[in-house]
DNA sequence: CGGTTGTTTGACGCAGTTCAAGCGGAGTGG
DNA sequence: CCACTCCGCTTGAACTGCGTCAAACAACCG
């Protein structure tokens, strides 16, 4: 599995030369697979290395009392999935993969070896976590403000957007391997009014969800119920309005 | 007013040598008032230099069409304000005073010069951007997960834990000049629901607020509620339970 | 002392939850 | 090849936490 993901990923929001590539992708290490609803990383462990995704989905998430829990991020192809155990050293969430998935290590004291050689890697590599943040943020406004659909419709623009940028969308579709229950717990609704609320996004013919797949039938009415503007994601090249 | 707050506040999750210090504080330019309720940074807009709070509240915020906007953090006294037009260029949110302030900026070009120098540095201030995020993340699953008085209940845990751990505390005690209102836009709820769940709170007597003081009555319970645990802080030296 | 901003209270309605049951597909074992 | 099970999706009905509207009250300030 080739590890240029990562890189085509890094450099959506940043610039690099050929030698600082090089000393990137000489950080990632053996890739190896790992099964379906596998937790790879623990809350409160720390990890010698940090993780990136080459292939699959996964997902960053906390547990509370009960069965309650919120997923914080869903990680695709290129994610580095937790630059957290570098510089934060404890993890205060846990990553799980959702599909099996293809994942490599980046040791965590290479990492440092090679940002202090390259501050401008540093650099990239800080302002991947910054666009991270920034998600973070426009999560927290969805959560906070917004009703259920716009909610749905705002996380499946940003999925959809998302994938297409690293090469994964076929037109207007896309696989997406969530259950109404992981939607719902990214979400902050109950599975009930996940699948309501998807429901009423079929009626209105503005997508299609089944076998894990997902087409935008209509992309403009999609982004306005769900008040998607791109802008938060920081790419460089703005396609798609 | 002396800019050590915000060093003191940096070394709360990291650790810097005398010339690091020096090179660091060298970056913060004189400081200036700014009166309350005044936006700082504009959304959309890519300021030249990034703001440190050496005295004062202030927040960052989000707005949506109506009136509505959400509120994603409280900066208090010591926080960089915003290193995100550093690293990501174009603010994503806004930033404003909610009290009279004092703040200071930091140059771009001048912070990229010696971060380059200094790796540590540049790692150190990393961290803070990754604590902050380590913070959204907190804040998602409050308010995604736990119900109104739980999401209260964890503000003020948060507010008092950061206030005190600047100095900012006096016995059980910290100046909290947020409106409720303020309070509301930050959790996701209505300003009247805010209003009948602080009254609730302090029926159960664990908290007193008036005047803007805040005063915990009985911290253990309070952050049961919340279900506050402030190891998402990240902070070095574990005070309080 | 009037105006403005923040807090408090009451009544009513609804978006979303919870409980509970039924359904369909995919995998497994006899 | 059928039965059984598990998991995810779907549906209905009853309930509730919180929002909205509206008005009164309190505090601060020029």
């Amino acid at each position: 599995m080739d590890s240029h993901i990562v890189l085509r990923k890094l450099l959506l929001h940043g610039d690099l030369s050929t030698e600082e590539k090089n000393a990137f992708l000489s950080l990632i290490e053996t890739p190896r697979t790992v099964e379906a609803q596998r937790v790879m990383v623990e809350e409160e462990s720390a990890p010698q290395h940090s993780l990136v995704l080459l292939d699959g989905f996964a997902c960053r998430f906390k547990s509370l009392t009960g069965d309650r829990r919120q997923i914080l991020s869903f990680q695709i192809p290129g994610d580095i999935s937790d630059v957290h155990s570098y510089i934060l050293k404890v993890m205060d969430h846990s990553v799980m993969t959702l599909t099996q998935s293809i994942v490599a290590e980046m040791k965590h004291d290479r990492i440092r070896e090679v940002c202090e050689r390259f501050p401008n890697l540093t650099h990239v590599i800080w302002r991947d976590t910054m666009v991270e943040s920034a998600i973070f943020r426009e999560w927290l406004t969805t959560i906070g403000q917004l009703p259920a659909v716009s909610r749905v419709a705002h996380l499946l623009c940003e999925q959809y957007f998302r994938l297409k940028a690293v090469g994964r969308a076929s037109g207007n579709s896309v696989s997406l391997p969530l259950t109404q229950s992981d939607i719902a717990d990214a979400l902050g609704i109950s599975v009930v009014h996940a699948n309501r609320t998807l429901q009423e996004l079929r009626q209105m013919r503005l997508i299609e969800l089944r076998s894990r797949t997902l087409t935008i039938l209509d992309w403009e009415q999609l982004a306005k119920i769900g008040v998607f503007r791109q802008r938060y994601l920081h790419y460089r090249d703005h396609h798609h309005s």
